[in-house]
Parts: structure tokens; sequence; C-alpha cells
DNA sequence: TTTTCTTCCTAC
DNA sequence: TTAGGTAGGAAGAAAA
């Protein structure tokens, strides 16, 4: 459904363009291409399988639904029987939690009370369904032990701080009585610093429960006084680490990977009498027990998860925004696919009262709503689905349908995860951060299954001027929706048999949709990369920041070393500075430019001078140094940061070098996926040093990195200047950005500019300590510099005889807070510019455009479309409001920004006619378009 | 009317 | 209980 977006707080983005599709007349003629696709899936199958019993569209027996009879599809394939003495069980891991249990028979771990237990869900080979739980590890962290600790020291320290974690506790409903369970004397070093590889006597505190951590953690920064020890406080280490990723880091599980268990080592659970879960298998194992496969040659293969994409209608009143608890659920279309496979292998809908039988895909009516979500419960229960996806759905479709169960009290609706007893509830979260803003999330638990909304990764990924399910479809499928108003559904509900079918057919595409975009865009390839190349697990990639994944990393590689980690109290400082960008020379450029591009400046300045909190010196123990920071060479000690660095980069490397044998075009997109959030890790690492509310930052990095770059940029400069001079032949200019030099080199051709760039980017890089490297980019010509950040040109960099494209950073046409009438007209105007070397030609498009404005010859559609416009219309009208509000008004809006206070009403703060005019008018009378092509503009 | 503050979005 | 960074252009709103 396309306004329930509506729905998702203060970032939701906007309806639906204004299309102007097929009418509804159309319709009814033929059978739309999504039907003929669906009706292929059917003939496919039959060639390849004997013909399946289809329930049709006639009222069945909620109970005899799933029957392995009627629909033998549905569940997973029967798991063979297992036999722990003899067999191993090798699965691949897709979620991972912890819960508080009793301990198990067997199991290592305290016998006593309830203990943490990790669970981990997975699939095998075969594609079957494992529940693992992972008995004995217990959570921990680190104080410092004080002078003169001794092991005799051990027990009263452990006797005292259980005391006082207990007496801390207001109400004690667990009935705990040991909250420590052990301290241990171990050599450890201080990760923040460079002490001379001095190892000191550090306490590892065991604790009974993860949330014992936090209050144990304060009570001893507070102070603590023990046995004949004075009162001191304890700095902690460690002690703000997530127990899944304690766990992984520790066991060397990283998400996504393959778990091996070997045969004698865990316990199978019979399936009626102890297991908890709906998986086929359900196991116990020691944490010491279980092989971690790292993801390497035939380890990096992904099982054959299922993935269930859904969609649901509901019959809202009119233009009244659908209401849980008052307006039914008449449909949710399910499609169900192999990780892998081309096509879904479940096609179905369930509708309220009668509908049409539509030829592949299977209808199941229903007349009572209560059994249609009983029912649709039941069906993902049996499906057993490890990735959930849909549209909106985290937002939308399972509040609805929580909300909506609750409100008609259909009590076995909310069990949507793997655990039998744990009901899955919703919760708000709030969610900022400065790299996305507040985002007001829902959050329902569905324990073992990953729910993967397309709407949340597209929101992460990429950077798009519509997130409307039609949109995105037409954007990267060049498909789009079925044609249904939202207006109609309500209607067609209340129809016969055939509008319902219509209906049904539109619930079944938008659940397919989803299914195709996230093939499309190999977001479960991706995502399970990025899982395994961080160590995080794979539901942490959509639910958390990229802090996580810098932490988990930085823990492994401590760990080798027998580093800990401080925890630091986030204090918010001073804003430090960064790169600077040089005042460029406005212009029209005839002449290619070369461009060259310090690759990963900043994780490669990180690498050349092993800038790490391993490796600082700091002020206190050494001289204070004016000149800045210090920090040990590679020789003295390696820093972990650079190590994780070349780890990734050089991984990085490796799907290129893949990439570019490849000929397969998917998976030239996996790799590429790859090797691109290779690049967002390595450059994510500086930004967590930077990262002042962050788990470790330290500016002393941060600020050394950006000093370095500021310096190189310098350096950079003075040496072309040296030897690129006009005496030498040469006429240097140079635009010198961030990481990239400019560089007008007065040659006539491209070729000539790509060699000299080439020779020069070369004779540069020799300048500056390895990994640096200053590389050729590519050359622009002609290039339209406009500002500081906002330039154009023609691209070549393979070929010196062809562009490639028409690159723009930062002017209007990649903007998108401009309406698409801007975007075109300023597109237009630098092709006319650039390509035809027309400036007049751009004057007189331009001019052309501004006319047709002035007489109402656009479509509304191409002026306002921007995401604040599209909600803040909703807001005031409903439904496809900003269509009728903009004819209301012909108020016609080039750029829109709105008060966030919505008292004003939006008319008001409307940009004029006057000022697109004005604005193409500015934009080309400007003195570095006039002055250098003579345009004159009226 | 001019200046400053705020917001948004992008480049890197 | 959670969050990568800074620089900077452009334009609207608020303040002067």
């Amino acid at each position: 459904m396309e306004f329930k977006r509506r729905n998702g707080g203060p970032l939701k983005v906007g309806a639906t363009q204004a299309k102007r599709g097929k009418t509804n007349d159309d319709w009814e003629d033929s059978p739309s291409r999504f039907e003929e696709e669906l009706s292929m899936f059917d003939e496919a199958e039959m060639e390849t399988e004997e013909i399946e019993g289809q329930a049709g569209h006639d009222v069945i027996p909620v109970g005899d639904l799933f029957s392995a009879d009627l629909n033998p599809r549905w569940r997973r394939p029967p798991a063979p029987p297992l036999n722990p003495s003899s067999d191993k069980l090798v699965f691949q891991q897709i979620d991972l939690d912890y819960y508080l249990g009793a301990t198990v028979a067997g199991m290592p771990g305290q016998v006593q009370g309830n203990v943490p237990i990790i669970r981990m869900f997975g699939v095998t080979d075969s594609g079957n369904s494992v529940c693992c739980h992972v008995h004995g590890f217990a959570p921990y962290f680190y104080v410092q032990a004080p002078s003169g600790f001794t092991s005799d020291s051990l027990g009263d320290f452990k006797r005292e701080l259980n005391s006082v974690v207990l007496k801390d506790m207001r109400s004690n409903k667990d009935n705990i009585s040991v909250t420590v369970l052990a301290v241990d004397i171990t050599r450890k070093e201080n990760m923040y610093g460079y002490h001379g590889k001095r190892m000191l006597d550090f306490l590892r505190i065991t604790m009974a429960m993860p949330r014992l951590i936090a209050p144990a953690k304060r009570l001893l920064e507070q102070g603590f006084k023990f046995g004949a020890f004075p009162m001191q406080g304890y700095q902690s280490y460690e002690a703000n680490i997530d127990f899944e990723i304690r766990f992984m880091v520790d066991s060397d599980v990283v998400g996504c990977c393959w778990i091996e268990l070997p045969k004698s080592k865990y316990r199978v659970r019979e399936e009626k009498s102890m297991g908890v879960s709906l998986c086929q298998y359900e196991v116990d194992v020691g944490w010491t027990d279980l092989i971690s496969h790292p993801a390497e040659d035939e380890w990096q293969r992904i099982a054959p998860l299922r993935v269930l994409s859904f969609d649901i209608e509901c019959a809202g009143r009119k233009g009244i925004f659908p209401e849980a608890d008052k307006d039914p659920v008449i449909q949710i279309a399910s499609m169900v696919q192999r990780q892998g496979e081309k096509e879904p292998f479940i096609r179905t809908v369930f509708t309220l009262q009668s509908c049409a039988s539509i030829v592949g895909s299977q209808i199941l009516c229903f007349t009572q709503e209560t059994q249609l979500l009983q029912s649709w419960a039941e069906f993902l229960r049996t499906v057993d689905p490890d990735i959930i996806t849909g549209y909106n759905i985290q937002n939308f479709d399972f509040p609805y349908l929580l909300n909506r169960a609750a409100a008609l009290k259909v009590k076995l609706f909310p069990y949507l995860g793997r655990v039998r007893v744990m009901k899955s509830v919703m919760r708000d979260l709030n969610f900022q951060s400065k790299q996305m803003g507040r985002r007001e999330n829902k959050i329902i638990n569905m324990e073992g299954r990953v729910q993967f909304d397309l709407l949340q990764i597209l929101l992460r990924d990429y950077k798009l001027r519509s997130y409307t399910l039609n949109a995105v479809s037409f954007h990267f499928l060049q498909e789009q929706k079925e044609d249904v108003q939202h207006s109609i559904i309500t209607d067609l509900q209340n129809g016969n048999e055939q509008t319902r079918r219509r209906l049904a057919v539109y619930c079944l595409k938008d659940a397919y949709l989803p299914l195709r975009l996230l093939q499309k865009l190999m977001c479960v390839i991706n995502y399970m990369e990025m899982a395994r190349v961080t160590g995080v697990p794979l539901t942490y990639l959509l639910s958390r920041g990229q802090q996580i994944k810098v932490v988990s990393q930085l823990l492994r590689q401590a760990m080798k070393q027998d580093l800990v980690m401080p925890v630091v109290r986030p204090e918010g400082g001073e804003d430090y500075t960064g790169a600077t960008v040089i005042e460029p020379e406005k212009g029209y450029y005839s002449v290619p430019i070369a461009t060259l591009d310090f690759s990963s400046l900043y994780p490669s300045i990180m690498m050349a001078h092993n800038l790490c909190y391993t490796t600082l010196l700091q002020k206190e123990d050494f001289i204070k140094t004016p000149t800045g920071d210090m920090f040990v060479k590679s020789s003295v000690r390696k820093g972990l940061l650079p190590e994780i660095l070349e780890n990734l980069l050089s991984a990085r490397k490796r799907a290129k070098t893949e990439l570019k044998k490849e000929t397969d075009p998917f998976k030239r997109q996996v790799l590429d996926g790859r090797q691109l959030a290779l690049k967002i890790s390595a450059n994510s690492v500086y930004g967590f040093t930077g990262a002042q509310v962050g788990k470790l930052p330290c500016l002393e990095i941060s600020q050394s990195v950006t000093g370095f770059g500021r310096q190189m940029i310098e350096q950079t400069k003075q040496l072309v200047e040296s030897k690129y001079t006009i005496s030498n032949g040469y006429q240097a200019f140079f635009y010198i950005r961030k990481y990239s030099v400019m560089v007008k080199l007065g040659v006539a051709t491209v070729r000539e500019a790509m060699d000299v760039g080439k020779e020069a980017a070369e004779w540069i890089s020799s300048h500056f300590t390895p990994p640096i490297k200053l590389e050729f980019e590519k050359v622009y010509y002609p290039y339209l510099l406009i500002n500081k950040k906002r330039y154009a040109g023609l691209y070549f960099s393979g070929s010196a005889d062809t562009h490639e494209k028409m690159d723009c950073k930062g002017i209007e046409t990649v903007r998108r807070d401009n309406c698409p009438l801007v975007a075109n007209l300023i597109n237009t105007c630098l092709q006319r510019i650039l390509i035809d070397r027309d400036p007049q030609g751009a004057v007189a498009h331009a001019k052309e455009v501004i006319s047709d404005l002035l007489c109402n010859r656009i479509d509304i559609s191409q002026l306002v479309i921007t995401k604040e416009l599209t909600r803040t219309a909703q807001e005031y009208a409903g439904k496809q409001a900003h269509v009728e509000l903009a004819e209301r008004t012909q108020s016609l809006c080039w750029r829109t920004r709105f008060p966030s206070t919505h008292n004003t009403t939006w008319s008001s703060s409307c940009p004029s006619l006057l000022s697109i005019n004005m604005h193409v008018i500015v934009f080309l009378k400007s003195s570095q378009f006039s002055n250098f092509m003579g345009l004159a503009v009226d």
C-alpha cells in the first residue's frame, strides 16, 4: 500500500509520484504483464514436477491448509535423523542472540540459577533449520589490578564486589545469590597509548549475567574497597561490549559464518519434549566445542535460505489513513524464494471474501478476518523463513498486523519468531546519528528470523529522489507497480470476486517487487559479506550504526596481542579541523584538466604513519611537543588500526582483481558490492577515532590524519609547481580539493593529458610514504568549475576518444532538494555547453522552458516532487494532496523547504514562479559563464 | 533591507 | 540506550 508509509514518523518519505499511467479502463482489457509473468512460473514448474494440489479459491478449513498433501512446498525439506555420536552438524549461522535460562544437564557453566545462553539460528546445506544453544560462556570485563595485588587477594576482591553489587540491586526478582562468578589475574596491556609493550596485571571479572556488568563497573569506578586495600576508583576495560559481540570475538565467530558441531560434542533435543524452537534441529553445545569456519573457499557459500516477502492491504475509510483498531486487513500476499534461485516457489494470497483465481498463484479465501490472520501466522511458521522482506514492513505491515490481531483478539497470531513461547511485541526505537539524522522506527522481535525491510536498506544505502516502491522499482528494475489507486481499494474489496482478484494481483506484485529488488541489488549477499568482513551479526547491520563494526574488528585484532580496550566516558569536545578546500579559480576550461586522486587517503595515512591507539605516545608520559602528537613507528610496534585497514584494503584489492576477471554480470555486482563494503569499512575506521560520542574516540589520531592530509596537499602543490613549470613546457594550474589535485597541464588533447597525468601521479607518489599513492583518475574536457564542490565536466578515463559521461558534482542536477524540472533544465543546459559547445543553445533552451512554465505547459509532476513537499502536503490534505494542492494554488515550486513548525501554510512558503526564472538566469549569467562564453542573458 | 542563523544536502 | 568525520554551498527563516 502506497500511503501506508505515512505512518512511520518524521523521516518518512513521500508518497507516489503523480503517475499518468494507464487508466482504469485499460486495465480490464487484458491480463497485465505481471499476470503473464506469474502464469509463466506455473508453466515452468509444471514441466519439472507433477502438478500439486492447489487450494484454489475454495474456503478450506484452516487446519487442512497446513497438511503436507495440500501444500507440500510450504514445509522445509524433511530433516534426516541426526545422531550426535556419529554425525557432525554443519550449518550457516544467520542470527545470534542470547537469553537467560536454566542450565542444561551436561553442559558447561554455572549450575545454579539462570545463566546466559547464546542461541544461534541457521540453516544446513540441505535447507534444514537449526537452533543451537551454546552454553558456558559468561560475560566479563577487566580492571587494572591495584599495586601489591596477589592471588591471595582474589577471594577478598570477589567477595566484596559480589556483596556491593548485590546490595546495589533495587529488587532481586531473579533471586540472584551470586553476581560475581570469578575474578582472575591476567597479563594485559592497555590498548590506549604506547607504553613500551609493558604488560600489567589485570583482573578479569566474570559476572553471572550481562546486565550485571554495568553496575559492577559503576561501583568499581566510584570507589571500591576490599580486604586491606584502600578505597580506590578503578578504570574499567571492555565493560561496554555487547554480550553477543563478546561471544563472537572470543569464539572467533563472525556474522553468517559456517558453524560445525563435531560428532559427540553436542546433544540433540527431542522435538516434542525439550525443544523450545520451531527449528528442525535443536541442539546444545559447549561454547568451546563449536568450530567456526573462516569465510574462505568452500565456506564462502550461502545456505539455501528461505526468503519470504509479503504485503498487506487494508480497507481504510475514505480519506483516512487505516487504523488497526478499526479497519480490517483484507489481503496478505506472500512470496517465498530460496536464496540463489531465480523465482519464488510459493506465491500465495490470503483474501477476505472470495476471489477469482489467478494463474500461477494460490488464493486462499476466508470469511472471517480472524481466521485470515491466524492462518497467515500459521503459514509463516510453517514456511519458517530465515529472512523476511517487504516494503516498509518494519514500520507498517508488521505493526499493523500485530495491532489488528490484538484488536481482534487473535491470540495465536503474535508468535512470529522461531521460539515457540516468545511473543512478538512492538517497541518504539529512536535512533539518532549524525549520518542518518533522527529516525523513529518500530522494532518487533522475531527470534531467529532476520527482518530485511527493503525500504530501510534503500534509505541506508542509496540516495534517491523518491523512496516509494513504485519509484524505486522503476529506478532499479524499469518496472512499476500494478496500477491501483489506494482510494479505490475499499471499493474493490466491496465489489465482487473479480474486483478482489484485481486487488490480489496488485498485492502480489507488491510482495514480488521487494524480492526482485533484493535480488537485483544483491542485498542478501552484500550484507552477508559485510557481516563476515566486520564480524557482526547480520541484524546489527540494519539496526545499528557504523561504530559497532569497527569495535568488533578492533577487539578481534586486540585479543591476539593481549590488549584491552578501556571504557571512556563520552565528553563532547571541540570539533577538530578537517581538510582544507582551497578556493578554486572558477571558470570554464576548454582544455583537458587531469585529475589525480589520493586513493583511500585517510586509511593510507593511518597505515603509512602507523597511527593507532596502541602507538600513540601520550604527552603525560613523554615530553610535550609543540608540533603535535607522536606515534611510535611500526618497527617498534605495529598499530592495530593499520592492521585492520591492511586487511580491509587487501581484501578489497582481491575483490577488485576478481571483479576484473569476472564476466558474469551478477557475480560482478556481488564483487563490486563487496569491494565497496570494504572501502566503506576502511573509511569508517578514521571516523570511529573522531567520533567524540563514541566507544573509543582518539582525536590525536583523527586530527593527525587530517593534519597529514593538509600537509600532503601543500607538498603536492609544491612538487607539481617545481616540475610542471611553464619553463618546462607546461602551464600548470591547480585546483586542489580534499583528496584530489586537478591539473591543467597545458596540453591540447585528452590523450596527452592522460599520459602526463599518469606520469605526474607516479612521480609525486614516489615522494610519499607507501601505501600513500596519488593516482591518475580521469580527465575532464571541457570543464566547468562553478565553485568549491560544484563543477561539471565531460569525463574521460579509459578511452581518450570518447567521454564516458557528463560528470556533475554538487550541482542542482544531483541534488535531491530540487524538483525534476530544474534538474532537467540545468542538465540540458550543461549538455549544450559541454557536449555541443553551444552556450547560446543553452540559453535558448532555458528561455524556452521558462516560457513553457509561464504558459502552464509543464507537467505538474515535474515541479513538485521533493521529499519534504510530498510529506508536508500529505500531512495537510492526505494522499495525493501534493498534486491537488499544487493545482489549486498554482504554485510552482522549484525548490521546497518548509518550516519545521507546521503552522505556516505551505502555499505561503512556496517560492514564487519567479524563483525558477531568476535562478536559471542567475546561473547562466554568473561570471563564470558569461565571462568565458560570452553569454548574453537578458 | 541586510545580516545572521538554521537546515539540508553534498564532496570527500 | 544510541550514535563515523569535517568542509562548505545554497537558500529559507529569523533577527536586526
